[in-house]
DNA sequence: GCCAACGTTGGC
DNA sequence: GCCAACGTTGGC
């Protein structure tokens, strides 16, 4: 099994609404890299740390799970969306997404901060390395591991 | 609000 | 194919 990290402002989608929702089609991803996580390496289960991006403070708020397998996004055909694409052409879609389920929400923020402070541990990770902007990132399971252990020790 | 980092676009 | 201009992300 995989490990990935997915970011989302919690002012688009939180980690509440996905608790309330259950299951989301992760829709309006446009980047490359992080489309082809999605299309290629992702597997149904796979466990995924959902992140909060531009809040105070940035972090990990939770667990998601992997929920489908990956097929068209369909806000890149609609039009009134803000992620509609015109250059995508509906017999070849260009943007493929999976449904993500909810596992659990942290009581606290495992935040950015206290994972930088993992610098050593967390060696290559995607998310502590500069000017890293990637919404959908592969995670290392020792990584994903120390990561999840700052929970007990905020 | 600022700005560094990075992706995309388009002229040549 | 190069690269300058521009747009976006996201921490601070």
């Amino acid at each position: 099994m995989r490990h990935w990290l997915m970011k989302s402002e919690p002012d688009d989608f939180s980690i509440d609404e996905l608790a309330q929702v259950t299951q989301e089609p992760w829709t309006g991803v446009r980047n490359y890299q992080a489309r082809n996580f999605m299309r290629d390496d992702m597997r149904v289960g796979d466990l995924v740390l959902f992140y909060h991006s531009n809040t105070k403070p940035p972090g990990v708020v939770g667990l998601a799970k992997v929920a489908s397998e990956p097929y068209p996004d369909p806000t890149q055909f609609d039009p009134e969306s803000k992620y509609f694409d015109p250059k995508s052409d509906p017999d070849n879609p260009r943007w493929q997404m999976v449904d993500v389920a909810f596992v659990e929400r942290f009581d606290e923020t495992i935040t950015l901060k206290q994972i930088q402070s993992q610098a050593e541990a967390l060696e290559g990770c995607a998310l502590v390395r500069r000017g890293n902007r990637l919404s959908v990132m592969p995670i290392e399971a020792e990584h994903y591991q120390t990561i999840v252990q700052l929970r007990s020790t905020s």
